[in-house]
Parts: C-alpha cells; sequence; structure tokens
RNA sequence: GGGCGGUUAGCUCAGUUGGUUAGAGCACCUGCUUUACACGCAGGGGGUCAGAGGUUCAAGUCCUCUACCGCCCA
C-alpha cells in the first residue's frame, strides 16, 4: 500500500465491480418489507451542481445503509424532460444561430431537443456513477419514454373523465419571452419601485372628470370600466355615469363594487378585465366586456389603436406622454410593488385571460391534507409539515397547459364539424360525437410538473398493476430539497393519493441548499458554481461525500468550503493509514480470533467504545441525523481508535508476552468500516478488499462491503470498568504530556514518575509500558498510595480525577510556579465544588430533581472534594 | 400583511425528550524527521451561547418581547 491514499486510483474500479455484481438491483423478497427511494429526476439541463451532488449523496446513504440491513432496497433513478427549462436552453441556442423555433418548425424542434436531451441524459447518468450512486439503472426511468408518456396521458384522461380537470377561461401568468402560461408556482413575485400613475378620464355629457390611479398606464387601452365602492360617498353621484377613455376615446361605464378599496389611489379604479385578475372578477360580477390589447409576444395589438405595434413598456412611456400633453395626468408618484416574474427566464410575466386547462385541487387536496395532518406521511424536519398545510388548504386551480412543444401533448382532439371535444389516450380517427374525421389535436402540452406529480407510482409501473408497483409502492423516504415542497412534493401526495388510493411515500425528508463560501446561492449566471467532478477530480468522491454530509442538520442551508473537502481528504488518508498499519501486522499471522476471556483491558475499552459508536450512530441515523452520526463515526476512529488504540497495541505487536492486539484491531476496524460505508463508500470498499485479501478465506463471507452486514450492537461489549479504567490511563498520560510541554522538557528526554493510583493501582500498573511509551516516562512505578513525607521536595505532583502522579525533576521545579499552578488548580475545583453545595443544600432541588440526578451531583461532588482536599495537601507540602 | 428559519470560539457549523466545567473542523500560538499517517503527532490560548424579561430545583435548550440577517406565502 502507498504511503498516501490515492483516491483517482482507487475509485474508478469499484463502481464498475458493484455493477458488474448487480447489487444495485434489489431481489423481490414477498413478505419482507422493502427499502424504496424514488430519486427525484434530474433535469435535463441541470448540469453538474452540488446541490444534486447533495441529495444524491444523502440517498445513497439511506440507500446503502438499508442494504446493508439486508433489506430488499431500491433506488429507482431517472430524468425529467424539464420541458420549460430546456425550452430556455435549447432557444438560447437557437438564437445563437440566428434562428427561433417558430422558424424551426414543431417537429424539426422536437428532433433537436430528442437529439440533445439524449447527450443531457448521458452526462447525468455518468455523474451519478462518479458520485457512487448505487441506484438501480435497469428500473431507470425517463419522463418522456413511451411507458411514462403513456402513463400521463392515461393519469390526464381519467382526471377529465372524473371532471377534476377542465379547461376555461381565466386570468393566467402569461410569459412573453416563454410564449406561454405557467402557473401561479412558477410565478415569482418581486418588489419592485415603480410609479404610480394618476390619470383623468372625463365624463360623457358633463364638464367633470375622475381620476384613477395605477401602475400600468398602458393598460387603459384594455379598460372596460372604472370602479368605485358603493358606499364611497366622494363618487355616489357618478355611479352610473360614463366616463371616456383616452387615446382611444371608448366609452366606458362607472360601476360600483365592493372590491374596490376607497383607500387605494383616488378610491376611483380602472377596471381592465382581460389583463388582472381581480379586474376580471370584477367584469364577471358586473357583465363587463373583455377587451385584449396584447399580443403573445407582450406587444400591443389592435385593440391599443394608435399603440399598436409598440412594446409594452414603450407603450407605457408614449402613452404617459400623450397623456401629459393633453393634460390628463394629474400626478406620479413613485409606489412599490410586487410584481410577478417568470422563475424561468425572469420576464415580466403579464396578467393574461386565456383558455386554459385546470386541474381542479380543493377536492384532491382534502385527503393530501388528511395523510400529513393524520401522520400517515411524516415531513422532516417538522416545521415544513405547517408550510405544507397552510398552502394545501389555501390552494388555487392549478394551470396545466403550456403552450410550448416540448412534452407531454395534451390528449385532447377538438372537431371542427360539431364542437364535441374528444378525450383519448390513444389518438382517435374520429370525432367521439359525430364521427367527423375533421378533428385537431390541441395545440399544447402539459406542465412538466403534472408528471413529476405521478412519479413514484408511474416509476414502478403504473398504470399497470406491475410486481414492482404491488411490491415497492407505497415508497419508504422521499428525500429531496425544500424549495420544490409545492411545485413537487405536494403534488406527488395529492396525485399519488388520487391514482393510487394510497400515499407515495412514508416520509419525507427535506435538505437544504448548498450554497458557497459566502453563503450565496449558486447559480450560472452568478458563476459561483462549484462543479462536484471537478473537485471529485481533484480530492476523490469520499472527500466531496464527507465534505457535502459533516456538519449538516435536515432542511438547513450548508456552506460548501475549500476547508470541509480538504477534512474529507484528510480523514480519508487517517483511515488509508490506520489500515496501512493494521495490514502490515497481519503479515504472517494465522491466529486471528478474538478470546473473550484473555483480553487485556485496552481491547475490551475499544470494543465497549466501538459498541456505544454503533449504538449512537444507529440511532442517529433512525432519525435521519445523518451529519452527528458522520461527525461520531469521524470522532470514534480519529479521537479514539487511531489516537489511542493504535498507539496503545503498538507495544503489545512487537512481543510475544501478551495477547496479541490484532483480532482486535482488524475487528475494530473493519467495523467502523462498515459504520462508515455509506458515506464513503470508495475508500471503504478498498480498504475492506485489503484487510479481505490478507484474511483467511472464511473471515468474511460477503465478496463486498456494500453488501456485508451493517453493524449491530453487542451488549456484551459494554465494559463500563475497563472504559474507566482507560479514562484514567488516558488522563495520566495527557497530564503528564502537559507537564513536559508546560516545563519545555526535550521531547526525547525520558523523566521518571511514580502513579498513586489509589483503588485503580493495579489496574493501571498493568499499562506500564503503554504509559512509558506514551508519556515518555522511565522508569515508571505503581502504588496504591502515598504515605506523607514520602514525597521529595524537588518533585511535581499532579492530582488527577481518581490518581496522582509525582514527578521528581529537581530542574524542573520551581516552587513559586508550582504554587500558582496548584493554587489555580484548587480555585477552579472550589468553585466547582461550591456550586455542586449550593444545589445540593437546595430543598427544592433535592425534593424535585430526579434521584438518578441528584445521586450524579453527590458522585461529583465527593470526587471533588476529594482531589480538592489532596491539591491542598500537595499546596501545604510545598510551604 | 401572514408564516418560517438563523444569530454559539477569529471563520464554518454541531449541540433532538431542560441535568457534569458548551464541542468539532479550520485558523492561531509552542514544540516534534516518535518505526500508519506532516493529508501527520503532542501541547496550548480562545465563548456574558444576539439582547431583555419569564417559567423551572436546573435554560444554549422551553415561553414572551426586541434587534439584525435570510427564506417562503399573499
Amino acid at each position: 500500500m502507498p504511503k498516501a491514499y490515492q483516491a483517482d486510483k482507487v475509485e474508478s474500479k469499484w463502481y464498475q465491480f458493484w455493477l458488474d455484481k448487480g447489487y444495485f438491483q434489489p431481489e423481490i423478497e414477498k413478505g419482507r418489507k422493502p427499502f424504496v427511494i424514488i430519486m427525484p429526476p434530474d433535469n435535463l439541463t441541470g448540469e453538474a451542481h452540488v446541490g444534486h451532488a447533495l441529495g444524491a449523496i444523502l440517498q445513497d446513504i439511506m440507500t446503502r445503509w438499508h442494504r446493508m440491513k439486508g433489506e430488499p432496497t431500491l433506488w429507482l433513478p431517472g430524468v425529467d424532460h424539464a420541458s420549460i427549462a430546456a425550452h430556455v436552453v435549447m432557444e438560447q441556442m437557437l438564437a445563437q444561430e440566428g434562428t427561433d423555433r417558430f422558424q424551426l418548425g414543431r417537429e424539426k424542434f422536437l428532433e433537436r431537443m430528442r437529439q440533445w436531451a439524449a447527450e443531457c441524459r448521458q452526462t447525468i447518468t455518468e455523474q451519478h456513477c462518479r458520485l457512487g450512486a448505487s441506484c438501480d439503472w435497469s428500473r431507470a426511468r425517463y419522463t418522456m419514454d413511451e411507458d411514462s408518456s403513456r402513463a400521463v396521458l392515461t393519469a390526464f384522461v381519467r382526471l377529465y373523465e372524473k371532471g377534476l380537470i377542465y379547461r376555461g377561461e381565466r386570468i393566467v401568468n402569461w410569459c412573453p419571452r416563454c410564449a406561454t402560461a405557467i402557473s401561479d408556482l412558477e410565478t415569482d413575485h418581486v418588489d419592485l419601485t415603480g410609479n404610480l400613475w394618476y390619470v383623468r378620464y372625463h365624463l360623457v355629457d358633463a364638464d367633470d372628470f375622475i381620476t384613477v390611479a395605477t401602475t400600468r398606464p398602458e393598460t387603459i387601452l384594455g379598460d372596460t370600466a372604472v370602479a368605485v365602492n358603493p358606499n364611497d360617498e366622494r363618487f355616489k353621484h357618478i355611479i352610473g355615469k360614463k366616463a371616456i377613455l383616452p387615446a382611444v376615446n371608448r366609452e366606458i361605464p362607472i360601476v360600483a363594487d365592493d372590491a374596490v378599496d376607497p383607500e387605494f389611489g383616488t378610491g376611483a379604479v380602472k377596471i381592465t378585465p382581460n389583463h388582472d385578475p381581480v379586474d376580471f372578477e370584477v367584469a364577471q360580477r358586473q357583465g363587463l366586456p373583455l377587451v385584449n390589447i396584447l399580443n403573445d409576444d407582450a406587444t400591443m395589438n389592435e385593440n391599443a389603436g394608435p399603440y399598436q405595434g409598440l412594446d409594452r413598456f414603450a407603450c407605457r412611456e408614449e402613452i404617459v406622454a400623450d397623456l401629459e400633453k393633453e393634460g390628463l395626468l394629474v400626478k406620479i408618484e413613485p409606489y412599490s410593488h410586487a410584481v410577478g416574474h417568470c422563475h424561468r427566464c425572469e420576464t415580466v410575466i403579464e396578467p393574461l385571460g386565456s383558455k386554459q386547462w385546470f386541474v381542479s385541487m380543493k377536492p384532491l387536496a382534502k385527503p393530501a391534507i388528511e395523510a400529513v395532518s393524520d401522520g400517515r406521511i411524516a415531513i422532516l424536519p417538522n416545521r415544513f409539515t405547517k408550510v405544507y398545510l397552510n398552502w394545501m388548504e389555501n390552494i388555487r386551480d392549478w394551470c396545466i397547459s403550456r403552450q410550448l412543444w416540448w412534452g407531454h401533448r395534451i390528449p385532447v382532439w377538438y372537431c371542427q364539424d360539431c364542437d364535441e371535444i374528444t378525450v383519448a389516450i390513444e389518438e382517435p380517427k374520429t370525432c367521439s360525437k359525430c364521427g367527423s374525421v375533421n378533428i385537431e389535436q390541441d395545440l399544447d402540452i402539459l406542465d412538466t410538473w403534472f408528471s413529476s406529480a405521478l412519479w413514484p407510482h408511474v416509476t414502478l409501473g403504473w398504470p399497470d398493476d406491475t410486481e414492482d408497483l404491488l411490491y415497492f409502492y407505497p415508497t419508504s423516504v422521499m428525500e429531496t430539497a425544500y424549495d420544490i415542497i409545492f411545485f413537487w412534493v405536494a403534488r406527488m401526495i395529492v396525485m399519488g393519493l388520487e391514482h393510487m388510493g394510497d400515499i407515495p411515500f412514508h416520509t419525507v425528508y427535506l435538505h437544504g441548499l448548498v450554497r458557497d463560501e459566502k453563503g450565496v446561492k449558486m447559480s450560472r449566471t452568478k458563476g459561483n458554481v462549484v462543479n462536484p467532478v471537478d473537485v471529485m477530480d481533484e480530492y476523490g468522491t469520499d472527500s466531496l461525500r464527507f465534505a457535502e454530509t459533516t456538519g449538516i442538520t435536515p432542511g438547513n442551508d450548508s456552506k460548501l468550503s475549500l476547508v470541509k473537502i480538504e477534512a474529507g481528504r484528510n480523514f480519508a488518508n487517517k483511515l488509508w493509514n490506520a489500515t496501512r498499519f493494521v495490514v502490515r501486522g497481519i503479515d504472517g499471522q494465522t491466529d486471528l480470533e478474538i478470546k473473550r476471556d484473555q483480553l487485556p483491558m485496552e481491547d475490551r475499552w475499544i470494543l465497549s467504545r466501538l459498541n456505544r459508536t454503533i449504538a449512537s450512530v444507529t440511532e442517529l441515523l433512525e432519525e435521519f441525523q445523518f451529519g452527528e452520526a458522520l461527525r461520531q463515526i469521524h470522532d470514534f476512529l480519529w479521537g479514539e481508535f487511531c489516537d489511542w488504540y493504535i498507539e496503545l497495541s503498538k507495544n503489545r505487536l512487537g512481543t510475544n508476552e501478551s495477547v496479541s492486539p490484532l483480532p482486535v484491531l482488524i475487528h475494530a476496524l473493519e467495523t467502523s468500516l462498515r459504520l462508515l460505508h455509506p458515506y464513503m463508500p470508495f475508500i471503504t470498499e478498498e480498504l475492506w478488499q485489503h484487510l479481505k485479501q490478507r484474511l483467511p478465506a472464511d473471515w468474511q463471507e460477503a465478496e463486498s462491503i456494500m453488501i456485508a452486514p451493517y453493524p449491530t450492537t453487542d451488549e456484551s461489549a459494554a465494559d463500563p470498568e475497563a472504559e474507566r479504567v482507560m479514562e484514567a490511563v488516558i488522563e495520566l498520560v495527557r497530564s503528564i504530556r502537559n507537564i513536559r510541554a508546560e516545563h519545555k522538557v526535550e521531547p526525547a528526554r525520558w523523566i521518571e514518575a511514580h502513579v498513586y493510583g489509589g483503588e485503580l493501582a493495579s489496574a493501571l500498573s498493568t499499562h506500564a509500558a503503554s504509559v512509558e511509551t506514551l508519556a515518555q516516562v522511565r522508569p515508571v512505578s505503581f502504588h496504591e498510595s502515598r504515605a506523607a513525607g514520602e514525597t521529595g521536595d524537588n518533585s511535581l505532583v499532579l492530582v488527577l480525577k481518581e490518581t496522582e502522579v509525582v514527578i521528581p525533576m529537581e530542574s524542573m521545579v520551581d516552587l513559586a510556579a508550582e504554587r500558582e499552578r496548584l493554587s489555580k488548580e484548587i480555585e477552579q475545583v472550589d468553585m466547582e465544588t461550591g456550586r455542586l453545595e449550593v444545589r445540593l443544600n437546595d430543598k427544592a432541588f433535592l425534593s424535585k430533581a430526579p434521584e438518578a440526578v441528584i445521586e450524579k451531583e453527590r458522585g461529583r461532588l465527593v470526587e471533588k472534594k476529594d482531589r480538592a482536599e489532596r491539591l491542598r495537601q500537595e499546596l501545604d507540602r510545598l510551604g
């Protein structure tokens, strides 16, 4: 084994090995509960991003853990066609070629998309392999493959037939750049400072006028009324009269409507029903006509009269200028308001009256609310439950039609002869009512999220009753980022319940967003995206996996920094070398069985500590506390196994005098590797194989660590006595090292030490050799207690928890400094003793605190008092 | 306007049913070619847990309010 771990030389071979062995594919074992994660399908456009990597890493951790526990484990990967996002990217590419999708035509455009999609899917798959994702590629799905497409159409038809999908004329969010309607969720509201323009409308047949305020003066062209509040005394006299619209000179009525807020602007508002959701409702109540003034690209249409052909914002400027010329512009006030922007391309959206397809959400939401509120689905962290319920309880109908081409085309055909609409999964030849062949399919496609909402059951085979669907549904965990809880998670719950009659998953685990070192959200436009492949190339996959999972907590954002990645690499290297050390010891040894009845104390100690670590890590994994579980594995391996157990073992390895530490070294290391495997699969496999290769054939049955059993606790390994003694040994060594450093004793110099161990004396004395080596003390002697006057004047005395160390070392002793050191320690202990005494004299504490707590405090007090006493004696002795 | 989260060592963050003297990594200081590892070893310094009030025998942890930062919804 080389001196340092080289990830690039090691990682490449194992993924292929795992694939070849078919470890990622579960066996269907009827009667046994499987563990199932459906991977959130990656966006076609979603190039390598450490945020996606985090999701994949967490899912892989869960998957590998459950697989090692022996459960039939399925992690099903997939890719999403990302309709609108793909459009944006492809249209940019086309623009660079000086063309656009309309020039290209629908069929040619789709052909280009299919080619490009195939390349993207390849890249996405390779990235997952690099990450070590142990997902079942044989079940990989793509939202546009034949089965998925049929499922999407089936869902549409069934919902339509149940009256849960309908077509209607509504105000939708129109993105002029994407040239499509988008849903409310895809519309981001951004607070912008604009203006409130006060515009005067003359009244018909009267020398009077009414002033309205608007943030969008260009919409004046689409006004069909002015509205006032019916209770507003200022305007009562003009209700029913007519006003003249500036610029186009159309006569419009003045109506009264409760929706008008008398506090806003002048109290009179213009009504533009085709371009504002509130006005649309007013128009419905008041029977007002709709006038559309916009083309699909947000230029003004023929209804805009002289402004036809202008872009909406150019039109705004011109119309304001014209109003001013005519003396109709009363004033301009700065005004801050929320303006909708397209989630994908950040273009200002236009509210627009339009005929679209909608999902009727209210009836569908009801069971989805129940499933979460009654606990059948748990959302972690729990605070997102309220967020989910709040959204679901105020749900609005979902606009699912998109005027785009890349996606699932709406399975609806309109008869040109009788106006009947035919809704079918298979393309019909004739109208279902009149039999005419003169039918045309709806030009629109479905929102990508409509197909994503079906993902858990579709990937398992729905609408067919496949073996997979029967066995793996409902799935276990949905692991994804919290920013798509509405977009995706909520809708999956809705659709899973609707189509399957059962929840799609038992637990939703939401991870936070990965930000850059400064805490800024990564984005391509900001150029602060960390490419996981670059990190893996330089530091190895396991370093990235460590960096992304260390210190994380559910639902909280994390920052990815080079420091964490380096920490991962350093940890990997530490493990590499620890294994190198153990492996070196194996050479030639054959008797590697742990002999329980003759184990020295440090062996029993490390096994006891290992057992505690397993128990704790298991508990944390069960609670989805991945960051903390990793920290504990790390601390055990580095802080206990490497720092102490390996060091302690060195003395014994060279000799034949004592029981060989090798069996325990191997056992503790190998078990820890299995404990760590879900987090750092490559290095643990490599090291595990190094061990396996050098050990007897029957040492481990499994041919790979990833299918070896996950460590379980062993009550018989718990050994409090060994932990107590070893803690004392460690304390001993540490305090001697400390005093050496304080007195600047050269590292190579041996000093003498006498240890007074009380009831631990004989136990401690068996560690004489270890204390010698680790603390560089020789000779060292062990005694029970120190008789008065036995200690020479020129000795340092260390007063520890249960023990004392006397170091006779004339040249080291500076009496004044010693007194100060002891006084400081006494002061410290006295403070603690004081606190404990106050507590233990407090009747309230004694009567109300649990007995166990009181006992613990009593024990501590005895201990502290004892130590304080011994420290004082020592100070007295120094005079 | 409603809701949520954060504020802990110089930096990044842990600290989950309230119970020892609040931890880690990095950074910093002092030593070290100790026969696995300088991607390392040993030792050290560094925190009024944002502020105020409250509940409790006991509060970083629970409650209320305030400040600042961030997010979501309308």
